[in-house]
DNA sequence: ATTATATTAGCCAAAATTTGTCAAGTTAAT
DNA sequence: ATTAACTTGACAAATTTTGGCTAATATAAT
């Protein structure tokens, strides 16, 4: 989800791994990972991500909360309801 | 969220926190913190009290991955959205 | 006020999960 | 076959979660 949206970016903008990697300070094979959803970016790495492929921090930590979301309801069974109902008690 | 309802469900049935605490084979404080909220319950336990109460697993267990979701998304800012978009993405 | 019962809070260690690093492995292009 | 880019697996360090124990607090009855 965001994995795949930063790959996205960093492809269209002509940057590799490792470069974007050393942009973040963190090892190549970690952002791999990331990128690839084994891992979760760290909050302010997204937040520095939006700043670098000029894209809104809200639609970036968006997808990013998604995908915790999503892990956290993974294998579970009633993930619908449950969402809908976690939707309305923060409204 | 399913803390209050299983306290709700104890007291209707006028159980003590330590009688249910026995039949669930857990500390009574332990069951104080979860009808509280400090802590989750585990995924069996809800189960077993669905039974015990004679309630629908699947309510019982909706409104426990509830308080997942709502864990996970604590203090972040996009929740909405991101509650929505996991929505869609189960679907 | 004292006792008895019920509930809650705090602390700690065990267990589980997450995180970062490194080295070895793939893949794709030349 | 060599090289560059990327991926994977294994591992230790760090962090978080869990469960249990004990003490503190609250409530009610005598």
């Amino acid at each position: 989800m965001i994995g795949d949206k930063i790959r996205e970016l960093r492809e269209q903008n002509n940057i590799l791994l490792r470069q974007l990697a050393a942009q973040l300070d963190m090892d190549t094979a970690m952002l791999s990972k990331m990128e690839r959803g084994d891992r979760f970016f760290r909050k302010e790495d997204i937040i520095q991500l939006s700043r670098i492929f000029n894209q809104s921090e809200e639609e970036l930590l968006t997808l990013w909360l998604v995908d915790k979301i999503l892990k956290t309801i993974d294998e579970e069974e009633y993930k619908e309801p449950a969402l809908k109902l976690a939707l309305k008690s923060i409204k």
